[in-house]
DNA sequence: CATGAATGAGATTTCATTCAT
DNA sequence: AATGAATGAAATCTCATTCAT
């Protein structure tokens, strides 16, 4: 048993080791570019931020896209997976929209740096679209994750342009309302405020949904 | 007639020069801006498409962040007057809070160069609110503008947080809205499915703001 | 008499203001060389503290260079004819000496932007002894009048080696002298602090002539 | 014979090539800076012959200022400790100042790069002596070191200000004949001259110390 | 696997110089 | 003669990436 120290890492050991480092990067990543955007924020911050060299960075990701395009799509993950919990088992169109309302303003409100990477990084729009956006990608996912989720109370047949508008109006609103209400209010005035406004854009948005 | 011959320039001819090579610089910084982003915007660029020399940027501005600045007061300023303009003289809340948020989407569908470097920009949010962030300052003057609009309409006495709320829930929506459905939509779908989702939207704020 | 207006300035009028300009910048380029050295010193220091435009330069002057040599040439006859008009008509070596360390120190410590030019120029001296130093001449030149100043006195046959030496001695010691001075002691001190030095190095200086 | 090679480089190695990195920047910054003058080198003129990328110049030094204090620090350490050397165990104030002087002169003449970076490098002497002048600190530091070397032998009690001028006194004039017998000198004569004006001197200095 | 010194391409920035008025 | 906006060559500086250990 003790001979282990001399012999090489058994490959269990060794991947475990290289997870944690890697965890250690996209921690100390969502870290930083939350506090100064992906553009400004160099590699060096990044492996300083893990507390690992810097050439370990590239042992683990090719270059800086990868490892935003790798948090992002994590949180998109994360973010789709706590809108599901929240939602639950709706049993009719008001109750899924509820849930849905509800998932966003929790997962923005709790987890903040994921929300301003997610939604204030710079990365969804660009104004020259002919330019392969791959990083729109896991954002076009959630939006069809997110009309998943209300799709089986939608009057038959369904329209999906209507499902669709409604998922760009939830996400835009809770993602937009915060970002506004994050620079004019203190943290603990932001989460009382949405209560009241989720409640009036839910009342908008059933009236939308049920309008024919 | 007299010793114009010695005379240096006007000072008119010569700040009117100035003036159009740094208005070239602006419009020229804009459109970069709104293609690439501010991070990823070079001087050059700018100074390319301005068609001036490099030098010349320096001439007019201390660095990038400074001419970024004079855009989005420019930009802030225009959006408002805007508004300001499609609002009129409204007469009851429901006309000014109508009016305010067409004002938005007009401004927002016609010019695009301007929304996104307002609204896209990383230039909103950041995590470490401690920092001085002094680009947020034109940001709130224009909250404040819009809540300016709707105050008159709103039930003696004032609730000035609700007016707040409202302000950061219309230019949140409108903004939001826009940012997911550009990636999802067609431009000529996005203007279209503007229409009843305003509608919905604006019901919802009403309610809002007549609840007690 | 009144048609003058309409004339050309008189070749007379142009001339002295040419002259005046030209005078401006020389005053304005000293100062700014003493404060911040020649090399850190930008033309538009120069011209603007002149408070001329920056075109206007280069109408009386090629470069920096040549306003430099001018400055330098233009301090180093001040500086001749400074020590000349100190020493008066010497009628014996030590007399002459005397006036030679006087009129050095008068001239340092009542102009010392002219001072800090001269000897704290980085003008002076360069490892690379190939390069054609032009900026020496002015040096040398200098060196020689001190020489022409003591040469009468010196016993026959003149040793040039020894005068040569002398100077150097001289223009070593009161303008180094003063450097280390001028970083630990107040204004008023080094000037107090001259006059004792001065007795001990001429003492020096005289016993070094006198032996054969 | 453990797992040494799973260990990352032993800070050693990599902190002693470090160090000679830095060391070669050192060494060439100071031929350079002799030749040119500290203002007209590049940082490419260094990393050029030092043989290194441009980069690690950055690696070692904030900027060229960097670079510039801490040579001179190094040059004002060495200068201080050839002095002592020289000026060995003297018994007498004739032996101190002999040494003292001595020390001076072989310094600088067999070190003509530090000699010029340190006495002809405008670095001593600005006229706005209200900027903090934190080149300066060396220069007083090593003045203070040439007061410690002759205060043992002179008169109780001590006249500091008269021992301070000692210091300039002696300072100024090694550097500064020098400086002027490069320029008109060949090196072989500069160095002959030295040795009576050096006598000359010392006698002169002599006197000034035991007048009372 | 991990490290961090070294690198150089490319960005920012400065400033001497030109030139139309 | 005087002006100062415009210019671009050359400097400074940053940082993603490589590589020897």
């Amino acid at each position: 048993m003790n001979d282990m120290v001399t012999q090489p890492d058994s490959p269990n050991r060794t991947q475990r080791r290289a997870s944690k480092t890697r965890n250690r990067l996209l921690k100390a990543a969502l870290s930083v570019f939350a506090e100064n955007g992906t553009d400004a924020t160099t590699i060096e911050e990044i492996t300083q931020r893990a507390d690992v060299g810097k050439g370990t960075f590239y042992r683990h990701f090719a270059d800086k896209n990868e490892i935003i395009s790798v948090l992002i799509e994590q949180c998109v993950d994360d973010l789709v997976e706590a809108i599901a919990r929240t939602a639950g088992q709706p049993r009719s169109l008001q109750e899924a929209l509820d849930g849905l309302v509800n998932g966003h303003v929790e997962f923005f409100l709790s987890r903040q740096e994921e929300y301003i990477l997610l939604f204030q990084g710079r990365v969804l729009l660009r104004l020259d679209r002919q330019v392969a956006n791959d990083i729109e990608q896991p954002y076009i996912a959630y939006l069809q994750r997110v009309e998943e989720l209300v799709r089986p109370f939608v009057p038959q047949p369904v329209d999906s342009l209507k499902v669709r508008r409604l998922a760009c109006a939830v996400a835009g609103f809770v993602s937009g309302y915060l970002s506004f209400a994050m620079i004019t209010m203190e943290p603990q005035a932001v989460r009382e405020s949405m209560e009241p406004m989720r409640g009036a854009f839910l009342s908008g948005m059933v009236g939308f949904m049920e309008r024919p």
